[in-house]
RNA sequence: GCCCCCAUCGUCUAGAGGCCUAGGACAACACCCUUUCACGGUGUAGACAGCGAUUCGAAUUCGCUUGGGGGUACCA
């Protein structure tokens, strides 16, 4: 691999919605790309046409875009190497196909699911491998051109012999395989498409595609997929087989477990960036200490040889505290502008802007999903529910405290918030040196009171954004 | 069944023969900070799957066992 362009690929098909095991091997290609100057081009694989639906694949899109990982090269921008996607690319395929049989590699095999199915079963009952019987290896000429005048459609085998073959995986090292145990494999269906071993082939050495990444769900395929390269004469490019992620009960993580799909995270109120950052630290680790790194950073520190080669589990904890640490980090507005979605339920008209960011600035402190800003900001919105703080405010303390505390603020300046925050203080001492009461009660009272919760945002910015009128009308109506 | 991959705290991992009485992060627990919850800070607890071999010396090398994962299609 002398001084050839470096190009990756990621090559989802659209039987299901992003998954973020997808995800994860397409970020470890772009960051490979990035780091090595390489380009990194998105090709769809809906050979299968029965599952592909043009529904997942917008979703692809839409989560690859969300997460940062643009292509240069894919089915929507073009490139050098179009189309990029497999159904296009259906006239291609067969060509290869048929310079296979010429030069004896392939060969037509007529046997129908019904034959193949009897095969397997044989096999079963034996307790032995299962491996094609070779049965239209040697068919004739007449005997085929026969076959065919009865209308029965063939498929094309790749002519599997008995090799010892090994190659040298980025991150999992030297590989071997007994290619013997490998049966003469399928490489166009009866109907005239690609099977995914030959498609996948065909399109990267076409597209030049020098390095593949992806899960070690393919591993196996390896070794046919090199038998193809060798048998077209093409340069094998290099292999990386990366663990997968499992659930936590170290299963394929699926629906059952919880979302799967980058648009279900997103919906749940993750943040991409902590996405992509807890992805990338299932498998590979920064140099320094420093976890939190954004795409650029890690691209910098990222070597593929030293991801690691194991699977690793998919647990909620770390990605929730990530996602908390991005949520207080992030700049105000643009969060503003990713949390609106979720307080749809609620009237925000009534707040300016400004206002609007003031709330989430004071509300993000404790959330790990912006989810939870629904009813972390339910009281700014509407009238607070007092069912949790019943006992409270019905207690002596906050019959005392109320309504001096009505009483006074009504000659607070509310745009000052030094002279809340004083005031305030003044009441917890007036109340303690007087009643006895601790500070914490005092204000556990007030807050009840205007959220009619015992915990929340800091309470001078609350009492700000709530506004003098509506917290006299809220006192009025408690006491 | 057969083939392949993997194996350090509960989880993600650092560790490429002596620097390891195994380091960090999340979670847990304790304390501190504090007008609440939180954030933050400090600390505690917590792992080299087992057995052999190589070596003066092994978490690091090799073998076996066990466990987990993947594959075994005219699905990708």
């Amino acid at each position: 691999m002398s001084n050839e362009k470096i190009r990756v690929r990621i090559a989802p098909s659209p039987s299901g919605n992003l998954h973020v095991g997808t995800a994860r091997t397409a970020l470890f290609n772009y960051l490979f790309a990035k780091k090595m100057g390489g380009e990194y081009v998105l090709r769809i694989e809906d050979t299968d046409l029965d599952r592909s639906s043009e529904a997942f694949k917008q979703n692809i899109f839409d989560s690859l875009k969300a997460l940062g990982l643009n292509w240069d090269e894919g089915p929507d921008v073009g490139g050098e190497y179009g189309p990029y996607k497999q159904s296009e690319r259906f006239d291609i395929y067969p060509k290869f196909a048929q310079m296979l049989i010429d030069k004896g590699y392939a060969y037509e095999c007529f046997c129908s699911n019904e034959d193949l199915d009897k095969e397997h079963e044989i096999a079963e009952a034996n307790k032995v491998p299962y491996k094609y019987s070779r049965k239209c290896l040697n068919l004739t000429e007449e005997e085929r051109a026969k076959l065919k005048a009865q209308g029965i459609k063939p498929s094309i085998r790749f002519k599997v012999d008995y090799k010892e073959l090994v190659f040298n995986d980025l991150v999992k090292g030297e590989l071997k395989f007994d290619t013997s145990l490998i049966g003469d494999f399928a490489i166009m269906k009866s109907n005239g498409t690609p099977t995914y071993n030959f498609a996948v082939v065909i399109d990267d050495m076409l597209m030049k595609i020098s390095h593949v990444i992806r899960g070690e769900d393919h591993i196996s395929n390896t070794p046919k997929q090199i038998l193809i390269y060798e048998a077209l004469g093409a340069k094998v490019p290099e292999f990386g087989h990366l663990g997968m992620i499992l659930a936590p009960d170290r299963s394929k993580l699926s629906k059952r477990h919880g979302a799967t799909a980058v648009s279900d995270f997103i919906k749940q109120g993750y943040l991409t960036e902590a996405l992509l950052n807890f992805v990338a630290l299932l498998g590979w680790a920064p140099s320094d200490a420093q976890e939190i790194k954004n795409v650029d950073e890690i691209a910098a520190d990222f070597r593929i040889h030293e991801v690691s080669s194991s699977n690793s589990i998919f647990e909620y904890e770390k990605l929730n505290w990530m996602n908390g640490q991005y949520i207080k980090k992030m700049d105000i507005s643009k969060l503003t502008d990713l949390a609106l979605p979720f307080l749809s339920k609620y009237d925000t008209s009534k707040y300016s802007r400004e206002k609007l960011e003031k709330i989430i600035e004071v509300t993000r402190e404790p959330i790990t999903l912006l989810a939870d800003l629904e009813n972390d900001t339910q009281y700014f919105f509407e009238n607070p529910i007092y069912d949790e703080v019943k006992e409270i405010l019905e207690g002596e303390v906050a019959r005392a405290v109320l309504p001096k505390f009505l009483e006074e603020l009504k000659t607070w300046d509310f745009d000052n918030h030094e002279e809340i925050h004083d005031k305030l203080g003044d009441i917890r001492t007036f109340f303690k040196e007087n009643n006895g009461y601790k500070p914490k009660e005092t204000m556990w009272a007030i807050r009840s009171a205007l959220t009619g919760r015992t915990r929340g945002a800091d309470m001078v910015a609350t009492i700000q954004i709530l506004g003098k009128d509506e917290i006299i009308k809220r006192l009025e109506n408690l006491i």
